[in-house]
DNA sequence: TTCCTTTTACGAACTTAATCGTACATTGCC
DNA sequence: GGCAATGTACGATTAAGTTCGTAAAAGGAA
């Protein structure tokens, strides 16, 4: 069903692909709203992105009605994992361990990230 | 002495970079030498890209002598940080764990890994 | 119907990144 | 000295991403 083809989203497509996973599906006008809050550009720079999105096969929308509905045609997890493996590779030499390290290392987690992440451990650990 | 600014290194601009923080210093010869195991591009390509990184203040250079010799001047902590932070708040809505997840989530870790990052896990909880 | 609003489509302009060709300087060797 | 090799400098080109202006279609309201 899914392709293996890798995808490599701009910053943008990101942006966009944020707004459309945690609403399912959304029109340009909605999306637009949604990114207004945080970035400054005008309607039609959206409109312009999510048709690329389009050609691109980033996403899918529905056009059957004038105002076209718009939907995610990546996962949000398999987007995460493709683009945390290229970080991986490109500045961590390929250990996931090393990333984990620097990750948590930033700053203090909290006890409920803490607990979370020793379940998984121990789940490896069997 | 290191300003604060936000400097995003682009893709093949961390190739060069972590060719000169594995080497400490290096000419433009020795890393498009490393550069070319993995990717083919001429030697003015190379150069160029070095001399914009000089001017963007990502490397520092020693033109004393007539082949210059180039470091690295951000550190390989602080842009991993830097990059992974950017990561976090683009994808996993700011939240390191989430990011942990996916990177441990990704494939089993060896038995060292996970030590690791056990240790690292034990430092907090005291 | 007429006019205003919303929407899509599309092309133009601008920016940044990446690649390479060419020119020119320096060095060392014959 | 002359020449080949090696180095830097720099401009040209191409591709991709981003932004926006404008046109045209569709709908709704007075």
């Amino acid at each position: 069903m899914n392709t293996t083809k890798i995808l490599k989203p701009t910053d943008s497509e990101l942006e966009i692909l944020q707004v459309l996973w945690e609403k399912g599906d959304a029109t340009v006008r909605e999306v637009h709203e949604k990114l207004s809050e945080t970035k400054d550009c005008g309607y039609t720079t959206t409109l312009k992105l999510m048709q690329i999105m389009f050609e691109k096969r980033l996403v899918l929308r529905d056009d059957s009605n004038r105002t076209h509905i718009y939907q995610a045609n990546v996962s949000k997890e398999k987007t995460q994992q493709q683009l945390l493996d290229k970080m991986v590779n490109a500045l961590f030499s390929g250990s996931h361990s090393q990333l984990v390290m620097q990750a948590l290392g930033s700053r203090t987690p909290s006890r409920e990230e803490l607990d979370e992440i020793q379940h998984l451990l121990d789940s490896y650990k069997k």
